[in-house]
DNA sequence: CATGAATGAGCGTTCATTCAT
DNA sequence: GATGAATGAACGCTCATTCAT
């Protein structure tokens, strides 16, 4: 509402306070467990001011984890112009959604609980982004395989989901146990997982 | 499957109905949109019986899960006794997983959704049985380690999280879209991919 | 629920109480001025009580309006079987209406004041109830022109509207000022004023 | 109808322009589901605009409701000055009535909706003007007594009430339909069944 | 054991009103 | 004067849980 923002200490953006709060509360007792009143509270607005910004409950929950997967889709993008090797972007992508994670540890939380959730208003939007994703890796495996850099015997699909559900439980249990892992390393390590196997020669 | 029960004598049967009915329900609406009256109608009980049975609502829930995890480690343990060799092993419980999910489609849901509701929920309870999961798992890998089969420049537990995590992601894909599977072929080809790798030779 | 009533002085009929404690409140307060709470409160049941015996707020005041006057009708009929000449059916429909209202003022005031508020829901099915009323004192009008007791130079529809209107207004004086009245008085005036008018011979 | 507005000089426009916007939105949505807010919209002003007319909601109304009123009397003292006949007066009367109900819907639809809220804002406040509206019909029917052209053994008070009852009665009927009708030839059918009756020669 | 009527705390949301600008 | 963002009390309603029968 207000186009320029000027830093007011107290009366800075509600909004985005809100979503943060919304986020934090969220991830530490879920969004059922959440009431309005505590990401208000949280926020340091009154309950009523989260319906100046937000339509209902659903509505924040639903803008913060699209602004995140936006940001995170985003990034992808602007990577994907200067790495273009298909082994490197799975490592890009591998190593972007682990630091992510890393660096919003509550958002992090909030993808693994709240989003798997099957409250139909949930369901519906979580679906989409996944599906965002793995069609992204979908592609640069399709690439791989015309480049003729993997394997053709197996669908670009399943190894699609293969990735992103390997990567996605490495950092489900990172999360869970309070771990921390350098992306970059660990990124490196699925990549190598899944591209070489894990099997010595001749096992297969 | 109805072994004697204990503590339950004369009414295993309504207690056996009220886990049935509650995975029913909660796998169609959700846990939070799932009353105890929702469970208890299709249960064929009154409300009150419910709490005869149990402590309290998360109490049917989890115990629901418990008794899953539990049959599919008996499964798993009976079937380690007739096949040893640690391909086998793996493959057999990547089937068993994806083979149980499709039995009962109600509990995959539940699994792949209200198991992780908000972060103190998983972390207390469900965290339990992922952890006891990804630990069988573990120990086929590192037993394929030793015996040279499986490379030794990788974590057993990475390789064991990748491997659920890609089972787990593509059941719940499956799951979410409805689509049916062959559990034993896809099995084949989430070990043939991690095992293998998707590299061509000399792509690693 | 329970079809034998048997006369318990704390639980017996709730349904009633909480009809009966609306129309208080509501002729109190105004519909939109009576929450929930303080029908629940004055008869003597929790809130979430009313919910168990009603759809929901409308549907306690549309249930209480809709037996008054399925009693009214009732009685209208039943007296119709006896009083057959046009002039008397007339005389006893002022009587019965100035009466159910003296012995129900509660019920009257909220006749004069909720049933005419526009609100959807109370506007419809007040209007059907109303509409029914007019058709009943019509249709008796008509009777009498047919037999050449009435004028046949004015409208049916006019001359229900003319009675009912002096009657409903009478009535509203009445309960306002909280004056007593005798109903069966009142409705021979009121029919006399409207049969004979107040013309002097001549006047007309 | 521009007077020059005492004690608003400058914005004697928005003052009106207010209290138009809420005739219009209360009459279309009702009283309870018409917010400040949308009052204001309608207006074109900002919600707390209208405090600064206005001591709050209710007075929004009431002032609207005493001003129309207010019109309507100033009327009938004028139209009494040349029309001078107990029937002549109660004539005009009826055909302000109906008149300014045609001329101003709007107003007609809040009269004989929300002027008649609950018991308290219509005792205290409405009951006002219909007594007084009542006192002057009242006053004519008495004067039409002692000229012998109006019966003596009828109370002035009751003959008022059911004129007044008879008049507004019609006039609900014809807003809640939406009926249009021709306020002068009404009111002479209202004035002839009143004054005449509508019992033939010998019926009485 | 089993019932289901009853409870009442707690929820998401609205909106009359205020007040800093 | 005029604004409209902010407030927070209050609402209608749900539902986990209890307990008299």
């Amino acid at each position: 509402m207000k186009p320029i923002e000027m830093g007011h200490p107290a009366s800075a953006d509600k909004y985005q306070r809100i979503l943060d709060a919304a986020v934090e509360v969220i991830a530490e007792r879920g969004y059922f467990n959440s009431p309005v009143s505590a990401i208000a509270a949280r926020a340091g607005v009154a309950d009523g001011t989260i319906y100046l910004y937000f339509k209902n409950k659903d509505d924040v929950l639903r803008t913060a984890i699209d602004r995140t997967f936006g940001q995170f889709h985003e990034q992808v993008e602007e990577r994907f112009k200067t790495v273009t090797d298909v082994r490197g972007q799975l490592e890009e992508i591998a190593r972007m959604h682990l630091e992510s994670a890393a660096v919003n540890r509550n958002m992090a939380i909030l993808m693994q609980t709240e989003m798997r959730q099957s409250a139909k208003f949930i369901a519906e939007f979580s679906h989409k982004h996944l599906v965002r994703y793995i069609q992204v890796v979908r592609e640069v495996v399709r690439r791989g395989q015309q480049e003729g850099i993997f394997r053709r015997d197996v669908s670009d699909g399943v190894v699609a989901h293969c990735l992103f559900g390997a990567i996605d439980e490495l950092l489900s249990s990172a999360v869970f146990t309070g771990r921390e892992y350098d992306a970059k390393a660990t990124a490196a390590q699925v990549i190598d997982v899944v591209l070489n196997g894990i099997g010595t020669v001749g096992s297969g």
